[in-house]
DNA sequence: CCACGACCTAA
DNA sequence: TAGGTCGTG
């Protein structure tokens, strides 16, 4: 077992890994555990503390974000009494920097379902086609290779009760495996360009892509905006009119919070169940 | 650009 | 009914 030394450093695990963004982490004895990239990770935070076993400090410090200038950030955004009351409430929230590929699959999986039905879908995809690992007598799965994907007939992933996403994942996969570099593409394209780029994957509309932009490419003007979102957006900051279109949504969102409009995103997410229904 | 229904499945 | 996307008007 490791430590990591936060001390001035921001940071709350639990509320990172279960506000929604990242689906494999569960929590046993006390500690964290997922399965990242091709090993299990088990984390547990202890005040100033981080105590940690399977990635190395560096690992653990680009996947958490711990590197990222979080007051900072949090100065930046706190341009309204909602957004500084969720700041207040989860100041030590931060985006975690997941693997484009499982990011990509995951948010595939995330149309029309909530988080359980979505990590459903993950763990099947895992359980079929990943590597079992065993830690602390439990056992994990680690998420497939695109190329292992692409090798599988459609109505096999369909098994994993996928759904009709079944035919996106298996286009999805066949063109991850056959351009290894399609993430070092994106990740170098600004914004707008790098959306375009995703969007032209069936099964990955501009909420879709705002959130692979936001989780795995550190695009942090990203702003997905789902059904909670939305009703925020639209009952506190523009009067309760009617919906406003998507791209509308996420440009007032830009230039209300700035350039790290995804941090916004993701502490007015956290605090959805406070303020869902006020003010409809 | 906006409205609408279909799409799989599980809770 | 649900943390959307796609095809059609």
């Amino acid at each position: 077992m490791q430590t990591f030394s936060l001390e001035d450093i921001p940071f709350q695990l639990d509320l990172t890994v279960s506000c929604g963004q990242a689906f494999r982490w569960q929590k046993q004895n006390g500690f964290w555990y997922a399965p990242v990239g091709d090993k299990v990770w088990k984390v547990r935070q202890e005040g100033e503390q981080l105590q940690y076993e399977g990635p190395t400090e560096e690992e653990l410090v680009r996947y958490f974000g711990l590197d990222v200038p979080l007051n900072t950030i949090l100065d930046e955004i706190d341009t309204d009494p909602l957004i500084h009351a969720a700041i207040d409430q989860c100041r030590g929230l931060r985006i975690i920097r997941q693997d484009p590929w499982e990011c990509l699959i995951s948010y595939i999986c995330a149309t029309c379902a909530n988080i359980p039905g979505i990590t459903m879908r993950i763990e099947h995809l895992s359980k079929s086609y990943g590597r079992r690992v065993e830690a602390d007598a439990a056992v994990f799965y680690t998420f497939p290779k695109a190329e292992r994907l692409a090798a599988e007939e459609i109505c096999s992933v369909r098994a994993c009760k996928v759904g009709y996403r079944d035919t996106y994942i298996c286009t999805a996969a066949k063109t991850a495996a056959e351009n290894p570099r399609w993430a070092d593409e994106i990740r170098r394209l600004p914004y707008l360009s790098a959306k375009e780029r995703l969007m032209t994957l069936p099964g990955v509309g501009p909420k879709v892509a705002d959130c692979v932009l936001l989780f795995a490419f550190e695009k942090y003007e990203a702003f997905p905006i789902d059904v909670w979102i939305e009703r925020i957006l639209r009952t506190k900051y523009l009067g309760g009119a009617q919906k406003l279109s998507y791209n509308k949504a996420g440009t007032f969102a830009r230039d209300h919070f700035g350039q790290y409009a995804g941090y916004a995103q993701e502490y007015l997410f956290g605090i959805r169940e406070e303020i869902a229904g006020k003010g409809e």
